[in-house]
DNA sequence: CTGTTAGCGCCTTCAG
DNA sequence: CTGAAGGCGCTAACAG
């Protein structure tokens, strides 16, 4: 703080403060190398005295380079990855204003190999990327390759664990998985029940942590509901009626807790059994919504598309110009949805 | 968009297509007034043109003067507000950077008299103002006379319905008196059971809300389930604790429903009493942590301090500036929020 | 009513 | 290693 009553600290007071010129306190400042040591020290010295901090509008506006920014969402029927998608073209308006280019790629990202190739590729043209992940080695490295040459890589949504991402952006899935145990326990009621889990495939970081929360819940809290079987969809509709239908036929099942995606296939497989079965799920979208608001979906467990497109590129952007982070604004929240209070 | 690939259309290219001086583009884009209708159409049809968008970095950067915005809220021992106030002051650091001065005043909310005095009065030294609203004829004339004078105000978590506020702030408190029906219909299960309800006041508009939501759902969906009664707690510790006390100790209660702040008040009726009871509330503070930790509530309706706080501020200073907004990012959602997924 | 002229705070060549 | 100078896109005096 200085003179000016409300007027912050600028790099020209830190300069003037230091004894040196603009450019080489912004040297020191923003770590941009090539400044003696003595510079440096009272550079330091002038930040710390006058509390600087940098101002983020002035430093856009003033930086020419523009940044290019990838985001990697899943090829296929998941309609809360075109919600990403979508969010993520419209927030990267606003949030880096121009000098900022955000790309959406679509990939197979059930073959890691493919995910782990397109990875590379993109590296050659972008300082950031976004990625849904996957959990496998190769992609692990590609994480890693990416990150060695400079390019920071944010995992969105599902987690590449044992790499060397930034930061991951979503929810907790064990805590999400909990929730699903306490709804259905508590849906159940007393009587308790037997369950069937479905998730889309067990190499998604994000489907096997909420199976694992929910078993959690199921067996430290509620004794009397039996997880009858666990169902590999892979998020496609048909398949996921078919292996729910097949469950469905080989017994009494009282709920359905989908991990996964394909809400459709089972809402088909439920609604031709005819059962009046519990039924909780994740996301809220076109598929969903209608599910939730008829009841056929007793509950779902959601996460904000829009929030995580704006995270992800918000934090890219900080990681890349060093911008402060709020972090409280980036805690992706677990939202649990029922008819009752569907927006919109 | 025009010659440079990703560059977008800025306010000089307006001015250079329309054939008139940077002033008088930005007279007529910021409608300045003083522009004549040759020139304002023609800057008009530039604007569309060129998909011309102002750069709200480089707006801010320039505006020399400062704005001044006030957050109003209740004075007393509601631990929501005190996280508002705080989330508020932290935000206003970084969301107009500087050049945005924030001040956070704490009144008496239960007295239209004294809030409506007190507006008036910040009005002559703010150009925007946050309140936290309480539904009276006196609250609602101060708003529309600040209006009129020109500064911006807008509501925050409780509405002043019939003022000319440019906006409320806050979740859908019909729809979280249904979701808290909901979840105590369904914690009861099919037996039923007799419910009690608190509200801080039935002049707070939000609290109001909640107990119509609540009746909804439980009338309509959950015949087992009765209303005991509503009572006032002022959100005050003591005095819920006291007509809590009263209440269990007049007959069988199977749940409570505190729509408004005192939860601490239930907790101890709940506490002295013993009983085995359902007991649902709202927000997650220092104070309800630990009951929904440990179980004493079943669970918490629950909106974001830090999110109301941001957008309040950042909706002021659009108003203010003509920023653009991006809505969804301005909803507050309700969440639920259980042991299983208290954050942090 | 209109245009010219300085900046806002920072980044970035380009000479020293 | 260091400094001077010229913007980024917009706002706000100030002259016409």
């Amino acid at each position: 703080m200085r003179d000016g009553v409300p007027g912050f600290a600028t790099l020209r007071d830190v300069a003037r403060h230091a004894g040196v010129s603009l450019a080489t306190a912004d040297r020191v400042v923003n770590r941009r190398g090539g400044a003696s040591a003595r510079s440096t020290a009272r550079v330091e010295a002038a930040v710390a005295a006058l509390d600087f901090r940098p101002d983020p509008r002035a430093a856009d506006l003033s930086r020419k380079r523009l940044t290019r920014l990838g985001l990697v969402v899943p090829r296929g029927e998941n309609p809360f990855f075109s919600d990403i998608a979508r969010e993520a073209r419209c927030a990267a308006a606003d949030l880096g204003g121009r000098r900022v280019l955000v790309e959406v790629v679509e990939t197979d990202i059930f073959s890691p190999r493919a995910l782990a190739l397109e990875l590379v590729a993109l590296g050659e043209r972008m300082e950031g990327l976004a990625v849904v992940g996957f959990d496998h080695p190769l992609v692990a490295e590609a994480v890693d390759a990416l990150e060695a040459k400079g390019v920071a890589v944010v995992t969105l949504v599902s987690d590449v664990p044992r790499s060397a991402r930034r930061r991951y952006i979503g929810i907790d899935n064990r805590a999400a998985g909990r929730v699903a145990g306490s709804l259905v326990g508590r849906f159940l009621g007393r009587g308790g029940g037997r369950v069937g889990v479905l998730v889309a495939s067990l190499g998604l970081t994000d489907h096997l942590e909420r199976l694992a929360g929910f078993r959690d819940t199921i067996a430290g809290r509620f004794p009397a509901v039996e997880i009858a079987d666990v169902l590999e969809g892979r998020d496609e509709r048909g398949v996921t009626r078919a292996k729910v239908s097949a469950l469905l036929a080989g017994g009494a099942i009282d709920a359905i807790y989908n991990a996964g995606a394909a809400n459709a296939g089972v809402a088909d497989a439920l609604g031709e059994a005819g059962a009046a079965t519990i039924f909780v799920g994740h996301e809220l979208t076109q598929e969903t919504r209608p599910l939730i608001l008829s009841g056929v979906m007793d509950a779902a467990i959601v996460q904000s598309a829009g929030h995580e497109a704006r995270s992800a590129l918000r934090l890219l952007l900080a990681e890349l110009t060093g911008a402060a982070v709020v972090e409280d604004q980036e805690r992706i929240r677990i939202e649990i949805l029922m008819a009752d209070n569907l927006p919109g």
